[in-house]
Parts: C-alpha cells; structure tokens; sequence
DNA sequence: TTAATAAAAGATATTTTTATCTTTTATTTT
DNA sequence: AAAATAAAAGATAAAAATATCTTTTATTAA
C-alpha cells in the first residue's frame, strides 16, 4: 500500500504532533524510539518532509522537530503524497500508463471506489487528530 | 498497492485467461507484448505461478501458457497473495509488526474497512471473469 | 567566546526489486 | 532419429529502496 518511508513518514508527523502539542520540540532519537525506526533514516525522511513544508525544526540545545499551526492541520493524504507521489490515488490498479476512463483496465470501475475511498480517508484526518488517543493509550505508533 | 511484478502477473493471468478461453495455449512472447511487459521478467513471474498451480504450461511446438478449470476459476485475490503475500490483507496500514485490535495503530479501525472492501473486491472475481469485456473492446490490458 | 547540542548535508553501503542473458530440458514435427 | 520449438532453470546485472556513517552548520548555554 505505502512504501516503508511513507509509514515510518506517518508515524513520524503523528509522533511530532503528538509530543510537541505542548510547544515543545521533540528529538531524532526519541522519534525514533517513538516509532520504531532507524534513527539515521528517519531524520532523512524528516529533512526531506521539513523542505516541504510538513515539519519544522530548529538547531542546537533544546531543538528538534515540531509543527506550526499550517503543519499541524495537514492531512494525512498530504504526507502520503509528499513522499509516494500521488500514484495510489491516481494510478492505474494494474500498472497500465494511464488509468482512464476510456481504456480502462479490467478492475478500474471496482477499484477506483475503493481509491477513492482511500483518499477521502487520509484526506479527512489530520496529523494532530489522534493526540487524544495517544494519550489516552488506545492507539500505538509502535508494537514489541 | 500491488508491487510492479504482481500487476504483470494479474494482467498475465487474465490476458492467458483471454487468449487461451478456445483451449489453446500462449506463448511467452504474445503474452509480453499483450500485457507490454519485460519478456523474461514475466517468464519468471509465469515460471513461480505455475510451480504455485496458478497456471499450467506446455513445453516445445505449440507449447505455451494455458489454465485448467481450476485455474481459470482462481480469483485475483489468489493471484495477489501468491506473488505479494497477504500483506495487503492483513498488514498494519503504518507499518507496525503486528495489525491488531487490542493495540491498533491510529489508522486501524478506517483502515480495516478499506483492506476488507479491497479484498472481497480482489476475491469476488476470477480471472476468467474479464474474457468478455476483453472481446468486446471495454476493457483493456495495456496502453500505448 | 568556547563548548555542547542537535539537525542538515553529504557520502557510502546494503538489501530488495526489477530486468536481462544464457543454458538446459521437454515436446513436437519432420 | 534429427531438427525445431518453447518453457524451465540458472546466472548475472541494473535500478530502486532502505539503511548507516561522517562531516558540516546552526543554535544555545556556560
Ligand atoms: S485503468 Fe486501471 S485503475 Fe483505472
Ligand atoms: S494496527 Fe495498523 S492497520 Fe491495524
């Protein structure tokens, strides 16, 4: 469905959003730990999310990552695509060039609803959206 | 959503499904152009599929690719899961270890629905299902 | 203003996926 | 039986994804 850097990407902003609702910043490594990643590949992913806009960061003691206001209203649907593409929203189920609907593939017509329906639900949550939960111990951004 | 060798096995299967539905048999070069895919790459996906009874095969002169009954009666969830594994079915949206109820991830329960749709989707048709659409010019299995 | 901290940037390595090429085996036709 | 056909098998290669390591830059605190 997502590649491996679009999940640890996801988990990594929930994360973020999670641990600096309170306007602090959060480090790599706690990230890390936070979500289960390799330290060193999270932070690429993090560097390449911070030039586009999704996470800020600062430098030096006390910094780390955090969201702006901007930040913390996107979607999930706007990390997904800042690190897939838009492909799993706009390609073709079996790999043809082009998904349409002139010369569609075989499984276009029952596979679109369910894209569709894909990107309805990463586009109606946004990062912050699930602070609550975290902290209320009734969702995990890891498992043992 | 599916790996670049699972979409040339489902458009493999389903072009073999077509070309093959008068009891003859396809030859590994018809089907790479029919499906615009690597010829080789595909002879190998073939090869794994017929070890797995996906499809059947016939060596020398008017050899080639064919499916028995019980192939063409396969569905494309059989398909999915030989080449990909049941990831798809039963995997964690972001990526933890485990996908499960009792510490679901934040994206579980939205999730959970869109997997199912997909997989009765994928296992309410068989590969044989597309043989007339594909005749009749509605749907196709490459694009240029 | 020096030392410590932490991310950014750059370089390299490993693994997996995708693709290609060659040789062998099975089958059919002549 | 020999020649032709076509897939199976094996070996290799290229590309992409994932992961790690080192150096640099920015920021803060002492
Ligand atoms: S053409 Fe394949 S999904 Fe639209
Ligand atoms: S725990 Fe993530 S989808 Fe079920």
């Amino acid at each position: 469905m997502f590649s491996k850097t679009c999940k640890y990407a996801i988990r990594a902003v929930i994360f973020i959003a999670h641990k600096s609702a309170d306007g602090s910043r959060v480090g790599i490594k706690e990230i890390a730990k936070g979500i289960d990643s390799p330290e060193h590949f999270i932070a690429k992913i993090l560097q390449d999310l911070g030039k586009r806009g999704l996470v800020q960061s600062l430098k030096g003691p006390n910094g780390g990552f955090y969201l702006d206001e901007v930040s913390k209203k996107h979607t999930l649907a706007d990390v997904v695509e800042a690190i897939d593409g838009d492909g799993i929203f706009t390609g073709c189920a079996l790999g043809l060039k082009q998904c349409s609907e002139i010369k569609p593939c075989p499984l276009h017509s029952k596979f679109k609803t369910i894209r569709e329906q894909l990107q309805i639900m990463l586009g109606s949550v946004t990062v912050e959206n699930f602070n609550d939960e975290l902290n209320a111990g009734i969702s995990y951004l890891r498992r043992n």
